[in-house]
DNA sequence: ACGACACGTATGTCATGTCATCTGTTGGTC
DNA sequence: GACCAACAGATGACATGACATACGTGTCGT
């Protein structure tokens, strides 16, 4: 079969691990969607609003270094529409005013708190389809993968606060 | 730790694990972006191309139920933008003039040829960073999540019926 | 003080994705 | 043959994502 390239396979295997993560993320933000519609939010701003509240006030740069959902650019509109709905509150740093910021309303922090209810109910569906397997080998291939990325780093700075960014 | 319920563990489990799909995602993504960008297509399109070269003419359906990247509701205008680029040929049925019959054109061929070039290169850098790990286990864990999903159930279909695509 | 530069944020543009709805075509029923 | 439900595809609307660029603000060198 590897007629061509020795490695033939182990592309393959790769391929199909590529097109696997894909499917796997298409179909859980679709479910994902689907729990927090009622809640009139997307699982972007859901992210957004767990970041906040997990980690204190942000800058919008500092808050993109942390989402995986949005490559750090500027979640300039995702953070807009939070506003809007009063989830959000944009603060601007009065020593230097280039500076945003951002932190949860009191009613952004109480949707957090039923976003938390819908993101389990999801959990709860993939952990069904796992059936108990085991995921320790998974995550840390996954991890390995990730890890190199920068939203894998902003994961990563998300499971160790301890690692760098205290005083945001 | 696990205070309120005895499976919370399992949902912090499961969540990295949604986490890290979603970061592995988006980063590929960008990064086949970056490789196919100057063939002038992107990953969706592509994928578009290689469901088409790999199962003959297809319907709109038909093709949207092959692709991960649409939950099959209607490609079109993914479709459109191949058709306007003379790599799709969009032919009519006949006999019900419902259906469409999309194929490649010599073109779209060329091009197929070229993007598998392209996506060698992303999975050689994925292979790197999985640093020789071996991957099934976790191609079997990440399956039996996604084959209960529809478009997992697309990558099972391009997996069954034409087992012998070896020729790429 | 002034001007170039760096930096944080905002905005324009394009291509997805997703859902809802509309249009055209066919087949079945009367 | 006319009506109508079912189906394939197209389109409108909205929110992302990604990239490039514009704008406002502070910093630093002179």
């Amino acid at each position: 079969m590897t007629y061509v390239s020795c490695n033939m396979s182990v592309m393959k295997v790769v391929e199909e691990l590529r097109y696997l993560v894909l499917a796997i993320q298409r179909e859980g933000n679709r479910l994902l969607a689907a729990e927090l519609r009622p809640l009139g939010i997307t699982p972007s701003q859901a992210e957004v609003l767990r970041v906040l509240r997990d980690h204190g006030p942000l800058t919008l740069n500092a808050l993109g270094g942390l989402l995986v959902c949005e490559t750090g650019n500027s979640p300039s509109r995702l953070v807009d529409r939070l506003v809007a709905q009063g989830l959000v509150k944009r603060g601007i740093d009065t020593i230097d005013r280039r500076y945003l910021a951002l932190s949860l309303t009191p009613q952004g922090r109480a949707l957090h708190r039923r976003i938390i209810t819908a993101e389990n109910r999801l959990h709860r569906t993939m952990d069904d389809r796992l059936a108990g397997q085991a995921l320790d080998e998974t995550i840390s291939t996954l991890r390995s993968l990730a890890d190199a990325f920068p939203t894998g780093a902003a994961l990563a700075r998300r499971r160790g606060p301890a690692l760098a960014h205290q005083e945001n």
